[in-house]
DNA sequence: ATGATTTGACCGCC
DNA sequence: GGCGGTCAAATCAT
């Protein structure tokens, strides 16, 4: 089963990467927001540090998606130096990524019709492997490489088996700097993220504070993505709100309810098997009044949450990303 | 018991 | 035949 952007053609494709590029803007925005907190609160350092693993699982992603459309070099050019420059507050001589295979032997990756890209990066703290790239990896072989000092890695997606997502990479540790790994991927996600399990899921008022405390919006024709940040219900977060969305909104989300959605707005929003289905100002009237569940121990000032639409995969149901 | 990792065997391609 | 990629049995971790 080949993924569906993986078809020839570029429409499609070229959607699903704005898609992608605009939910990176979006957490980009939220990361701003949480890291003027971080300096108070702990629990917003790992809010900060999840961001960041999207925005460079997202980034990557989109960049392989151009670099498979043959025409976009330069664009992958500029575009490649990003994820690094996020990975970590000062600059470093490893933000220069590239597809050095693409660029010295472009003719040698144009064999198989699934995209690739190739990064770098450094490990995280002390311990042992490259950054968390947001998706789950399991590891099918190791082999030596001839003229590498250290061995390369292959990963396929845990989901191969379960939902036939053909995503693999390749992890190996650059022979001049033992911290830092070169990392192919091979193929698209066509996974979906688990939901999040019961014991672990917010209740429905919890939910609703996260969406009025701070909601973002994107929409294109193809693909509606609600970012939910839950940030402090100050007059600031609720301006750069009330600008994240798209079209801006030309005042800040009013006290505790939200503007904009276009409506009619069909989607379904909540969990996988706690779904509501209607126009998006009646999902979240939904959960307004949604019977409460088993309070979890969570903090609902620090709960970040996003919900995704994708008519590829169906609107009969949204997953709640953590 | 289940799922992930390790590691030598296997296989296709140059 | 050698190399890189994958398979799968054994082993490890939870």
């Amino acid at each position: 089963m080949e993924g569906v952007a993986v078809q020839g053609n570029g429409g499609g494709r070229s959607m699903k990467v704005v898609a992608e590029l605009g939910r990176v803007l979006e957490l980009v925005r939220q990361l701003e927001m949480h890291m003027h907190a971080a300096s108070q609160s702990s629990s917003s350092v790992e809010l900060c540090r999840g961001l960041v693993a999207q925005i460079i699982a997202l980034t990557d992603r989109s960049i392989g998606m151009v670099m498979s459309s043959s025409a976009a070099a330069a664009a992958v050019a500029h575009f490649a130096d990003a994820p690094p420059a996020l990975l970590s507050g000062t600059p470093s001589p490893l933000s220069d990524v590239s597809d050095q295979t693409f660029r010295t032997n472009p003719k040698k990756r144009k064999t198989t019709a699934r995209w690739t890209s190739h990064e770098r990066v450094s490990a995280t703290g002390g311990t042992e492997g490259p950054v968390d790239d947001g998706h789950s990896w399991r590891k099918y072989g190791q082999k030596d490489i001839l003229g590498a000092k250290h061995p390369r890695g292959y990963y396929r997606c845990t989901h191969r088996n379960s939902q036939g997502c053909t995503a693999t990479k390749q992890v190996q540790r650059t022979d001049d700097d033992p911290s830092v790994f070169d990392v192919v991927y091979h193929g698209e996600h066509t996974c979906r993220p688990a939901a999040i399990p019961a014991a672990k899921r917010p209740h429905a008022q919890t939910l609703l504070q996260s969406l009025s405390a701070g909601l973002t919006v994107s929409t294109d024709n193809n693909f509606l993505t609600t970012a939910v940040s839950t940030v402090p219900r100050t007059p600031e977060n609720r301006q750069a709100a009330a600008q994240s969305v798209s079209p801006p909104l030309a005042s800040p989300v009013a006290s505790d309810s939200y503007g904009l959605v276009p409506s009619p707005c069909p989607v379904t929003a909540g969990y996988r098997d706690w779904p509501y289905t209607g126009d998006l100002q009646e999902v979240v009237s939904a959960l307004t009044t949604a019977p409460a569940e088993p309070e979890p121990a969570i903090d609902p000032d620090f709960m970040p949450y996003y919900f995704e639409f994708d008519p590829t995969f169906g609107m009969d149901q949204a997953i709640l990303f953590p």
